[in-house]
RNA sequence: GCACUCAUAGCUCAAUUGGAUAGAGCGUUCGGCUACGGACCGAAAGGUUGGGAGUUCGAGUCUCUUUGGGUGCACCA
């Protein structure tokens, strides 16, 4: 229900221009203040008026009676309070009736909305680094998905450049194909690694990839087995990975799929006379040099990253003719992109404009920057494995007769690890640390899921919920608070999207939790009377709806019990 | 050097985008199990929102400036 209508609908007083005055109402930050409010300090200068006077006016002019129950005017804000009893029928009503639906929009209807996330790079470990990127773009792809968008994932795989060379020349000098099936990406990296420091003090190595990189883009046959090996190495494993992230793709299309769509590019820049010679290499250079120019092609003729990323742009543009295209990435490549989206630009694309850089912050280990090269990395899997082992020895302690005690262990040790990574602006940089992971109190997944389960509990034990309803049962500060938040939740998910702010949803559903067991405290629910039990029965049904729907937006599980 | 970005309680972070007395969790101290699930709840302590100036009825939020951290600046991705 449109509350800020309602409170328009019911002032009277002349001169006032109703649509400024509906996008003026907001909630008050202190709850006692009231339930809805407008402050009039923009109002002053156009009606010559002091706030003040206007809110007492306002005030005045508006009709008590039935949702609303209470207005006062106090230093310029009017604040309207409604009929608790009311508002929490209204409330419940919508949360049960929608169901699985509730905030479900249909905002994004007939748009497409691509996504590149994850694009995680062949023969390199999934570390916590892509786990930050990969949660978010998933998160995102599922609220716009909500939100009524066709949503594009795409994988935009790192499955070009020298270092296939160069895990070649390892793989031929140290390769262990036993070892390799049973280790997978790990024993790549060993490879990997060995290759690097070797190449320190034996230089050709590096020629040596060199030529074997050659030898992929040739299409020579041991070359390109060996290149299809490892690429359907990593895919099992990190396939592996996104099965218990609840992450998937719609799109796998990678740096090698671009290889003959890069030409055309190139050829449109010269035409168009944006593409300059430079020390050998073809740039385009920008205005006034606001930036650094945009390499494209090497002095060798070779191509770049940025060319690859034009290249998408425009089969992403031709063959989903989106509305929008995120690129969820970290804020190191900043420049990257805004070169990129320039470059569009300045080639006449008005759609340049949709293309919009998420930028995320970096992760980094207690002992430093994460380098694959220096074998500084944590393993996802790893990270994974121990939370899950953390949970299992929880529930061993707590809850030691549960049944599915496994799949339960999953289901909260990885959300502990998703939830963590959810919780912050995406801007935000984080150091990884065991203890923080490993952390199942406070602002949690597990607590969330610890509430849900809560709820769930609750509703078997009461033997179901009866015809007869009291809803002045709801008539108290602690109900109100969840009232309100579960009646805030559609329009949160929006400002989710808007944002590109996964956050938004995973604080909702901390708050939420925490609203909730502030009441469980205070108040008794299946011990009272009918028609009270049944009222706040409703709540809490409505409460584990709303907390299933936005855990299910983070890829996290909802086990009934834990 | 230039550009981008961040700075709020001891620590990790919020703050409805310019609104009312800046809020949570962790940690610390104290209290609550004869459990509708203690992975919980309550209370206390903890703040010159890095510093300075400005814009206005009002600034953690906008502008300028300054300090400190992170990131990036040509043939890697």
């Amino acid at each position: 229900m449109d509350y800020k209508r309602l409170i328009i609908d019911r002032i009277t007083l002349d001169g006032l221009d109703k649509q400024s005055v509906y996008d003026l109402i907001t909630q008050p930050k202190d709850a006692s203040m009231g339930d809805l409010c407008i402050p009039c300090f923009k109002l002053a200068k156009e009606m010559k008026k002091s706030p003040m006077a206007i809110a007492d006016a306002i005030a005045d002019s508006v009709s008590k009676g039935g949702m609303i129950k209470d207005v006062q005017s106090v230093a310029g804000f009017v604040n309207f309070t409604f009929d608790n009893a009311l508002y929490a029928r209204e409330v419940l009503d919508g949360v049960l009736k929608a169901g699985a639906n509730y905030g479900k929009s249909d905002e994004g209807k007939g748009k497409t909305v691509c996504i590149d996330y994850s694009s995680v790079n062949i023969a390199k470990p999934f570390h916590m680094g892509h786990l930050l990127n990969t949660a978010l773009g998933g998160a995102i792809y599922r609220i716009y998905k909500t939100l009524g968008y066709d949503v594009v994932g795409i994988n935009h795989l790192g499955d070009w450049g020298t270092q296939f060379g160069k895990l070649i020349v390892a793989y031929k000098l140290w390769g262990d194909r036993n070892d390799i099936e049973k280790r997978g990406v790990r024993a790549l990296v060993d490879i990997y690694v060995k290759f690097h420091k070797e190449e320190e003090k034996n230089p050709s190595l590096g020629d040596e990839a060199r030529k074997w990189f050659k030898a992929i883009e040739d299409s020579n046959k041991e070359a390109l087995e060996l290149f299809e090996y490892f690429k359907a190495i990593t895919l099992k494993e990190v396939d592996r990975i996104y099965k218990r992230l609840n992450i998937t793709f719609d799109s796998y299309a990678g740096e090698s799929f671009y290889n003959d769509k890069m030409q055309p590019v190139l050829d449109e820049l010269t035409a168009k006379g944006l593409l300059v010679e430079s020390d050998g290499a073809r740039v385009v250079k920008f205005d006034g040099d606001t930036m650094p120019p945009c390499l494209l092609q090497r002095s060798d003729g070779a191509t770049l990253y940025a060319t690859r990323d034009m290249a998408a742009a425009f089969y992403r543009k031709k063959t989903y003719d989106f509305y929008k295209c995120l690129y969820v990435v970290a804020y190191q490549q900043n420049l990257h992109f805004q070169q990129v989206f320039k470059v569009l630009e300045m080639m006449g694309c008005e759609w340049a404009k949709d293309m919009i850089h998420v930028a995320h912050g970096m992760v980094s280990l207690e002992s430093g920057a994460m380098s694959t090269r220096e074998g500084n990395v944590v393993f996802l899997e790893d990270v994974l494995n121990t939370a899950v082992a953390k949970a299992k020895a929880v529930i061993d302690e707590k809850n030691p007769d549960l049944e599915g005690k496994q799949e339960i262990a999953e289901q909260v040790g990885v959300g502990a690890v998703l939830f963590g990574v959810l919780y912050n602006s995406r801007i935000k940089d984080m150091t990884f640390s065991f203890d923080k992971v490993l952390n199942f109190e406070g602002e949690t997944g597990p607590y969330v899921q610890y509430t849900f389960a809560r709820c769930n509990s609750l509703l078997e034990k009461s033997g179901g919920i009866g015809e007869e309803i009291d809803f002045s049962g709801l008539d108290n500060d602690s109900c109100k608070a969840i009232l309100l938040l579960l009646d805030k939740y559609p329009e949160l998910l929006k400002e989710s999207a808007r944002k590109y702010e996964p956050s938004v949803v995973t604080r909702f559903a901390v708050d939420l939790s925490q609203a909730f067991n502030k009441f469980y405290f205070e108040y008794k629910i299946n011990s009272e009377k009918a028609g009270i039990k049944n009222a706040r029965l409703l709540l809490t049904k409505s409460v584990k709806q709303a907390l299933s729907n936005a855990l299910g937006l983070l890829g996290i599980a909802t086990p009934a019990k834990m």
